[in-house]
DNA sequence: CTGTTAGCGCGTTCAC
DNA sequence: GTGAACGCGCTAACAG
């Protein structure tokens, strides 16, 4: 391919002035500048990103790290998927570079994310499914490389550290409201694992929502499915060996597949006996007998949101401490009105 | 981040002694390898990779270039997912970067292959969802940077083109086995788009276990879905004003689904009065009602087989030019004995 | 406005 | 076995 130095000797220019027409300078004549196009064109030139990004000083690739994709399942994998292609779109829209990380959490998690992104000099990054307490994490920010996190907070604030995610409090009182409006009461909580963030996000949403109609919602009520298809399955066929809820908000759809087939199996009917919502809005819950009423995260967009950020800090402009996403609430027919 | 130099000095060596260490030449004396090695530890310092790339004659960066990624429809773009999860693992493995260019068929398509990977020295790439007869693919060849193709035939051979893919013909000519001898006479095609490789490969496939059953496959009885689940739904209602086949043969299980509401709207039950198999394996075709019996491929190792194939070509090794990937028949309940 | 030059971090001769 | 020096393709001062 041909190099700058073939296109600066054809125009008759140094290569410095090819450089700096190519990331336009202002201080061309327009006629050189002319010239050097027009000879580019003829050899097909186009810079090399990676000549580029040894010289220049600015980083123009964004790391996306992210842990869970190799291993996530077939039905939640799209979750992944969909916030991958937000995250190449809003990239390529700015000719940012990416450089992908996936950590396998089975195994010892390889390589540090500081080390990754120093490597290719990465800078600025988008991490999806870690955790805070991550020691790796705690490594990166050291470099002083900013950071994007996808659904999970922050303690302390943090000049280079920005999160994105849906309003979780909020779309979990709506869903919970939803079902009290149905006048459900003695409604079962499908919640997640202890520690996670959206789990706790959520699990405010819905005491929020009792609060709002004056009930409250005893401790026992609320179940931990470990985000897990099978543990919501067991908790709940347990569940349901001494307890007849008329409803189950699940905080994850993945667990709403595994209550239902419980419910099912306990031999009650969905909606007519027992209620079903679930979160997150996964193509599968769509198809189900009944389709679940959810809330549909927009992962595309989550993915473009934590791009646009990053880009943003690595430009030194001014961003939001966090970014909600819209979400939605899908009514399908898995929730009967009472 | 410490580079070279640091480690250099700080070992008491020139820079030279240490990117030999660090590139395993055999002529360095086992103690400043070791104090090098240990000075690097010490620095926390690894190799920067794109100053190694700019700088070594061996490329080792991986193209991976797919069109129909970004929008391919909520039930089957897991394919594609599982093939970029492929890739990447196996890309991995071997030390090699990963470069994804996603190509939108809806827009003009962006740049030209060629010049995406002559920007990134990129060294061999895996082609998915493109055509043989795209200009941009012809154009990258003549780069000579090899080329593995997945789920396409090449009509010349090609010393820096490799295939991978399952074997189509057979698949589906099991799968059509699997129909005859369940007696199912009656059986209506539907196929995929008239150019497409993996169209041809399954008609193929089809005519010969009719073949071999001394049985006719009348041209009317096939219908072309052009893969889309619409077109499949519209084909096949059409069809059934006129005809009552006993069986839908679907050339994918995206078709296969537009085939069984088409089915179930004329008020046919599946599989009592009307069978349907799908291909490919889709997540949500084990979710219907009832299931679909298919042909599931294993796209990640369709993926992980492209991404290897690509590496050996790059190193010069010897390939075989096409890989076929297994494949298996699910057998679920979309299909009756007759 | 343009040419020259010094890096960016590393690989790779080629002497010694 | 090791160091010096050049080059990969480009950016970014700096001088003119």
């Amino acid at each position: 391919m041909a190099s700058i130095k073939d296109v600066a000797k054809k125009a008759g220019v140094s290569i410095g002035v090819v450089s700096r027409a190519f990331n336009n300078y202002p201080d061309i004549s327009e006629k050189t500048r002319q010239k050097i196009f027009e000879v580019a064109k003829e050899l097909n030139y186009s810079p090399n990103i990676v000549a580029k990004n040894l010289s220049s000083k600015k980083q123009m690739t964004i790391g996306l790290i992210s842990s869970g994709m190799l291993d996530s399942g077939e039905k939640d994998s799209h979750i992944s998927f969909d916030i991958f292609k937000g995250v190449y779109t809003a990239t390529k829209e700015n000719q940012y570079e990416l450089a992908i990380y996936l950590i396998d959490s089975q195994e010892q998690r390889g390589k540090s994310y500081a080390k990754f992104c120093l490597e290719r000099n990465i800078g600025g990054t988008i991490l999806q499914g870690i955790r805070t307490d991550d020691p790796y994490f705690e490594e990166l920010l050291d470099t002083n490389i900013p950071c994007v996190l996808i659904d999970i907070g922050v303690e302390k604030e943090h000049e280079l550290i920005r999160t994105v995610s849906i309003d979780n409090v909020g779309a979990s009182r709506k869903i919970a409201t939803y079902l009290l409006q149905k006048n459900h009461r003695d409604i079962a909580i499908m919640a997640g694992k202890r520690e996670a963030y959206v789990n706790n996000w959520r699990l405010k949403g819905v005491y929020e929502a009792f609060e709002e109609f004056n009930l409250s919602l005893p401790e026992e009520r609320i179940l931990y499915g470990e985000f897990s298809e099978e543990i919501a399955y067991q908790k709940a066929k347990e569940y349901l060996k001494d307890h007849k809820p008329t409803a189950f908000l699940c905080f994850s759809d993945l667990m709403a597949l595994g209550v239902l087939d419980a419910v099912k199996e306990a031999g009650l009917k969905v909606p007519e006996d027992i209620s079903i919502t679930g979160f997150d809005g996964l193509m599968i819950a769509g198809y189900t007998n009944p389709p679940i009423t959810t809330i549909k995260q927009n992962f595309f967009e989550i993915g473009q949101q934590a791009a646009r950020a990053v880009q943003r800090l690595m430009e030194g402009k001014e961003t939001e401490k966090h970014i909600f996403v819209d979400y939605e609430l899908i009514e399908r027919r898995s929730v009967s009105a009472l």
